[in-house]
DNA sequence: TTGTATGCGTTATCAG
DNA sequence: CTGATAACGCATACAA
């Protein structure tokens, strides 16, 4: 068994008091008691038990992040970015892949809730959770409307729509689709497609958009994307969702026989690092992905501190010049 | 404040044991009691405390996931794999990011030890650290060789690199370099440049390969893929250590005015679903990721029941042909 | 069928 | 400077 306070303890022939005050550096010891205890935790390998703290002090010190799916880069990147401040803060985290599947995310939800975390940050995609509501835990979402009173960071998403589309535009595109979430979903990113209708409705020109569930598989998306190019053979331009998506595209299109540039000019979406770094190429709006886990962070230590916060937070985009428009 | 069992027992007019049957299912009840208990609950809203029951347990019912970096794909899609299971399972994750930190690692592994996680799986790349010794709790290491007690499951390495190898030699290259992790590291990933060596010999080449130390830089990777070019400008052929940095390779190659597969043959290591979606053009050694995880599942799930295991667990890859190679 | 008392391992209060 | 003791919230042995 595991020894526990009591056996350094006795081995130290001390009170479990005493122990614990080494252990914490707290009150006045003589230094004699403070080698002897030392000596035992030693012996015995002690190592505290972390549950009998937390349930001590009503507090984890861990953070629960509920994102869709850590494999995608721009996910993969902020969790990494959230986990290494929060670690940094003394924070351990516990993630939750939704997967975009709204059980999955209540039943995390309900294990979470239960004193399991002090606080949490979310970025998946389902509405309408019960579990969202009348709790007093500190959350905060990532690009994602929950309800009033939880803050929502995200990036400036119809900025980066208009950017986007101004620049296809002015690349010379005149048939250009734009690829979306769900149409049902109520999202921040919603904007970047308002952005799109209306920077294209101003230049004259048509809006078209095919909208894309989270969930699908990798076969229906291509389907999908194999669909644009069957319904729309002059397509010259595509304003993709994500750069996973307009990787996808690029593939597709080089089946229909459209070169990149030449005949269709593509911008993506997100801009995370790896992706630049691997494929430099792809234009696309790039997400502040640092900025943001910063800004969730703070908000977070608002919230953890009881202090008021903004209920929105919007950080700049900007945009990354490669060679596919 | 939070209700607890006390407080739903005193609205129901019963003790925090007949709660906890009720809540637990467990021993005989009277319907009416079961339906009065379930009322008080939802009236207060109540939530069983999980650190409460984690202490009187002594199972946390949470795996430690030690990774380098879930931003790369390969990790990414690995850790997500097995927070599926673990989910599944019932189980919850705290994931930590060792950036190829031995200090965080330390950290981290003194923290998770504490009573904190049931068990542990860990692909990190640092080696001699204390804590994995002598502990009872069960590990699991994937491609990562840490000390006898800890089965490690890995894919096979050997045969990847000798696959890669050949296949270039097979579409003419001549002069092939290998980009390797440290040189210093005792790691199955060795056998790659063992086989790699074996077979370059075995064909009467001369095996050169190049080392980047998994904590530089995005500067200073780059900086060493340059002088591959600088210190060998009659390359032909280079098998990289992942995809990652063999689009990296890609990139620069074209700034040496190498066209790929014309002039220079790539072939890349890992193969994660979402690299092979976004670039398929890139040939590369498929590593099985779904069923490393499955692997590593079936092992800790042995480990957490004190059962026997092997020490070490060989998966097969195969490879992904595309047009670098 | 239900209640009382005890323990899980720690920390803090208060007394000495 | 140090030691008993209670408390954190829950679940079980034992009793009724």
């Amino acid at each position: 068994m595991k020894p526990k306070l009591d056996d350094v303890a006795k081995l130290a022939n001390v009170s479990k008091t005493t122990v614990s005050r080494v252990l914490n550096k707290r009150g006045y010891l003589s230094q004699e008691t403070i080698d002897k205890v030392y000596d035992a935790m030693e012996k015995l390998n002690y190592q505290p038990n972390t549950v009998a703290r937390q349930l001590y002090n009503k507090k984890t010190n861990i953070i629960g992040l509920l994102f869709p799916a850590v494999s995608n880069p721009f996910f993969g990147e902020l969790v990494e970015e959230l986990e290494k401040k929060l670690y940094s803060q003394g924070y351990k985290v516990i993630i939750g892949n939704s997967m975009n599947d709204p059980e999955k995310e209540k039943n995390y939800l309900n294990q979470l809730l239960s004193n399991q975390v002090d606080g949490l940050i979310v970025g998946t995609h389902n509405q309408n959770i019960q579990q969202y509501q009348n709790e007093n835990l500190p959350i905060v979402a990532i690009d994602r409307i929950m309800n009033q009173d939880i803050p929502v960071i995200e990036s400036d998403n119809y900025s980066g729509g208009k950017q986007a589309t101004e620049k296809l535009i002015q690349k010379g595109a005149k048939k250009i689709i734009h690829t979306t979430g769900p149409d049902t979903l109520d999202t921040p990113a919603n904007r970047r497609r308002e952005a799109y209708e209306e920077t294209m409705t101003y230049h004259g020109l048509q809006p078209i958009h095919y909208s894309v569930d989270f969930n699908i598989s990798y076969t229906e998306k291509t389907g999908i994307f194999n669909q644009i190019f069957i319904d729309h053979p002059d397509v010259d331009g595509v304003f993709a969702s994500n750069d996973v998506d307009a990787l996808l595209i690029m593939q597709i299109a080089k089946k229909f026989n459209k070169n990149i540039p030449e005949d269709l000019l593509i911008v993506g979406y997100d801009g995370s690092k790896i992706m630049r770094n691997m494929f430099p190429n792809l234009t696309t709006i790039v997400q502040p992905i640092e900025e943001i886990a910063n800004k969730a962070l703070e908000v977070l230590n608002l919230r953890l501190e009881k202090q008021e916060t903004l209920s929105e937070y919007i950080l700049p985009v900007s945009i990354w010049n490669g060679s596919t428009c």
